[in-house]
DNA sequence: GTCATTGCAAAACGTTTGCATGAAT
DNA sequence: ATTCATGCAAACGTTTTGCAATGAC
């Protein structure tokens, strides 16, 4: 059984990533965090950052940038990385986890996450153009 | 327009890379080049497969891991990645390209990559257990 | 001769970790 | 009192880069 305390610090991360649509990485988070809070430091992000992923209250994201972002809604679905403003969108569709349930059947093993990436030009970027 | 000149060294990198099904690293793929080319530096072939990769020769895969893999196959095709074994495989599928329209259809912009990676234990591991 | 490519080593980058201190139960 | 979580800084592993030398055309 895992174990957790309340902390200050987790509470402080969990309420700057809920509601954000924007994918922060722990960097930014942590920049953003230090506003108001000076003493967080970047080994606290990470970490929690790292055991919310675990216990299936966010998500981490591979959004094809190197860098890890972190999605508060655990629900799978698809992200669209924008290579020119490097922004990262959620995808959402009906069928997605039929879509899993099909790839997952083309696996010889067995499937714990299935993590859809798409990349390319978002439309505000390809009008400011 | 790319410019790109004959080396012997971007030959020995796709000679080694070419056929494989087995998504070697970077680092992995060096190890190997260096046993018969000792002169071969890390720099080079990192420089080569970013430049393959651009060029659409082969494709460069994030499976989870934190490690850029590299599959000498540049067609859209899904990955599986073991956790146990940590292998990546292959992962076919009849309509994907039917997937990645119906995805590219819920985005607001220009998709020119569409990547799908799983995860879980594959047969051998679960197996062996 | 020009300029792409190389080898080498150092630097950069995101992330993890060790450890003493502090906080939660 | 116990032991989990923190702050800090150092270490880590992967990847990129600067630069002088080399090689392709």
């Amino acid at each position: 059984m895992l174990q957790r305390r309340n902390s200050k610090q987790r509470n402080v991360i969990r309420e700057y990533l809920c509601g954000r649509i924007d994918h922060p990485t722990a960097e930014k988070l942590y920049k953003e965090i230090r506003v108001e809070h000076p003493k967080m430091s970047l080994g606290t992000v990470y970490r929690n950052l790292m055991f919310l992923t675990d216990i299936g209250e966010i998500q981490a994201l591979d959004v094809g940038d190197g860098i890890t972002h972190f999605d508060p809604n655990p629900m799978p679905h698809a992200h669209f990385y924008c290579k020119k403003c490097k922004r990262v969108f959620d995808v959402f569709m009906d069928d997605y986890d039929k879509i899993q349930t099909l790839f997952a059947k083309n696996v010889q093993g067995t499937v714990d996450s299935c993590a859809v990436s798409l990349t390319g030009i978002c439309k505000e970027c390809s009008d400011n153009n």
